[in-house]
DNA sequence: ATAATTTTTAAACAAATGATTAAATACGTT
DNA sequence: AACGTATTTAATCATTTGTTTAAAAATTAT
């Protein structure tokens, strides 16, 4: 049984069995994940996933939409109205994505499992991911290519620098368990507090990487 | 039907499952992976699968071994004689790290996904996983402090050390398609030609990042 | 209260899937 | 060639798995 989230609001059926759902599939991804899993997790019937959702295939992408959502598109958002320097943009996106990593520390894995065969070879990738996307290249990728221009950072193709932020932010999540073991880290609360470190440590580092 | 190696010397059956088997897997993992499916591949009978590997999992589990040798065990084999300097085996690592990564781009995303669950909670991680991980340790951690006792290196937690190396080596492999994506990468070439570039770059990077 | 509608349940189905069997074929040894 | 062993094949089995069905229960409307 799921429990609820604050004692006092029940979730209705069809919420119970998609947080269900979005807990497996994000910890285990589609196939792993059974039905009767999902069924047995919300406690709800068997035949109620269906009646709600049709089929496991629409639920899964109901819950990948929520997830791209999540992993793309929370902290891009934050940019519309402020307006701030490419610095600036990388500290407050490790600092946000860090903390919504912190929260939701299989959503790495997930996304990159899945999104790798999204885009069929040869066709423009569509929907609501390539959208995000978009709005990445266009708030780091030109501020940074403006940046080369002026002369305060290096001339490295901007795949480099996006690579970098999003692997020193996101690589640690991935690999919690494998980093943990090489670094002598024993228990998930030290691993969280170096996780917070990082947020300041990110900037920084971005600095002396591609600073002039 | 798997193709032949060198058109000269024929695969046994066994390696040719075993072959199937392996791309499968560490494409799509376990449970997306059909007995069928590999049969398929490898151009055999069904039963031949159980017949030389006992079960789906004891093949899988063969598979997983030799992935994990590759993915942990190739990089730090090669220091057993050698007397490098921290900053060597930074860049002996990115080189040859990435050039495997190279041939094997699903590697990493296999690795993380199923080295998750190993080490059950409470209990020490054995097996060549974790023998793999002390050599890391001792190879590198144990440098790096060196270098910090001595006012070479920043005294930060060797865990941003090991994650920031790992991070820029790895993470554009298990994020190669959204990656290409936001940074306006068009062709699998191109993205080679980007990953041969960052074996240089990471070793200087990694001296920005840590260095006094 | 009664009827209509929505939600839930237990049971069952069909297809997929991992594994096994028994017979057939290929191969090596004497 | 004849025998024994190893390999391969087609067919089949038992479970698992996603989905459907029809009836029961709960809820809402009249």
């Amino acid at each position: 049984m799921l429990k609820t989230k604050k004692g006092e609001q029940e979730l209705s059926t069809e919420e119970r069995i998609k947080e269900a759902a979005k807990k497996l599939f994000t910890q285990k991804g589609f196939e792993a994940t059974k039905t009767r899993d999902i069924a047995e997790a919300s406690g709800i019937n068997l035949a109620l996933l269906n009646y709600y959702f049709r089929s496991k295939k629409k639920l899964f992408e109901l819950v990948m939409k929520e997830n791209i959502q999540l992993f793309l598109g929370v902290i891009v958002e934050h940019f519309e109205n402020k307006n701030l320097s490419f610095e600036e943009k990388v500290a407050f996106v490790a600092d946000h994505y860090i903390d919504m990593l912190l929260e939701n520390p299989d959503l790495p894995s997930f996304v990159q499992q899945h999104i790798k065969t999204r885009p069929a070879p040869g066709e423009e990738a569509k929907g609501p991911a390539a959208q995000k996307i978009q709005l990445i290249r266009k708030y780091f990728i030109e501020d940074f290519e403006a940046g080369v221009k002026k002369g305060i950072y290096k001339d490295v193709h901007p795949m480099h620098v996006m690579a970098n932020l999003m692997g020193l932010i996101i690589w640690p999540f991935t690999s919690t368990t494998m980093l943990m073991a090489k670094a002598g880290i024993s228990n998930r609360k030290e691993f969280e507090k170096l996780m917070h470190q990082r947020k300041k440590m990110i900037p920084i580092w971005i600095k002396a990487m591609f600073e002039k």
